[in-house]
DNA sequence: CTTTGTCTACCTTCTAGTAGGCAGACGGTC
DNA sequence: GACCGTCTGCCTACTAGAAGGTAGACAAAG
């Protein structure tokens, strides 16, 4: 296993972390200086600017997600369940607040006054989640294993909204529970009536 | 009438585009100067710090919406209406970009890394608006003007987190027509079959 | 004659970013 | 195996500018 984390990946785990706390504006060089133990100016011959670092970083949360999401359509072949799979990774990260928000929840919402570099890659990320919850709602209602009342990609747009609207909520209360809480109903409402 | 926008108004007024742009820390006493066209040491002399002219700025944007609320309560009748004029206020501020992201919503996101003191009337103004929309709830599933599937308080969660997240989806896309798609169905869900 | 609002001038700390030195690892040649 | 240049990663030391904030003068209004 070469599976050493090297200095540039702790750079982008630390920074990570503190984007999902503050945001773009929120971090510097100086706070992952003190995370990771080594000087400013060594993060900048990683990272030549702040810039480039969460370009990167978005890039590979990107990348990740894509590989994640690739090997849960290969193990749960059931539309629904998927679903749920992806429901409840966002409910473990936020009830042991390891992960408690989306880091491009984040940077969406600072969109506007983010460098272009960097919002081209949220905007991707967007795009990203939302074609691939769409094909798991098509493929579910043409199974039979989801029960939808909108078109499709209206769906995965409520469902995306759903799950970011209750991420930010959990987190404005301080209530991790507010999450299953919100999420519950909603999949029901996408669960076909067994009996009838 | 003695409508006459004050200097310090101005300032509030100013802020509140600022961080709806780009959050807490966004925005600089700089860029308020520039707008207002004013000395950034005479923003000091309205708002001694930062941290006080954001919480009066959350403290005000509370009550602006308090008063709101009462005014729609009195004028529509109507719990299905009512959610409606909520969701279609919040529609046209993101269709026409005067005002198109919520500053909570923005400063929520950053709870974690907000002054506390910031951080306190920002959960004082999810607090409201989850209880308004509660007994918005209660109200319309008594009156059979409301047609829930949930606790009235688990539907208020759920219809806050849609609205929210439909309001970062429509930021993160740059497509403000992703707004209305996502609520339309939302309301339908709500409202009763009235024909059987 | 005090209060209010603005100004200029300044301070300290933090910001991203740069210049240049130094030690060790890598790879090839004699 | 000894020698040699290059490359990598980290360091100290520095810069210019922006951050939030202060001190004190001034003018107008009550």
């Amino acid at each position: 296993m070469s599976n050493l984390s090297t200095t540039s990946d702790d750079i982008l785990a630390s920074a990570r972390t503190l984007i999902m706390n503050g945001g773009y504006n929120g971090f510097s060089y100086a706070d992952i200086s003190e995370i990771v133990g080594i000087r400013k100016a060594s993060i900048h011959h990683h990272f030549p600017s702040k810039v480039d670092l969460v370009r990167e970083l978005v890039k590979r949360y990107r990348e990740d997600g894509q590989a994640s999401v690739a090997v849960l359509e290969q193990k749960v072949p059931n539309a629904l369940d998927i679903l749920k799979a992806y429901a409840n990774h966002w409910a473990a990260c936020i009830e042991d607040s390891s992960r408690p928000y989306c880091v491009c929840a984040m940077l969406a919402s600072e969109l506007p006054s983010l460098p272009p570099e960097v919002a081209k890659e949220v905007t991707a990320f967007f795009d990203f989640i939302s074609s691939w919850l769409t094909s798991v709602m098509e493929r579910g209602t043409n199974e039979g294993a989801l029960n939808l009342t909108s078109a499709p990609h209206v769906e995965a747009e409520t469902f995306l909204a759903t799950v970011y609207g209750a991420m930010l909520s959990a987190r404005a209360y301080g209530k991790p529970e507010v999450f299953p809480m919100i999420l519950e109903p909603a999949l029901n409402r996408l669960t076909p009536t067994v009996s009838h």
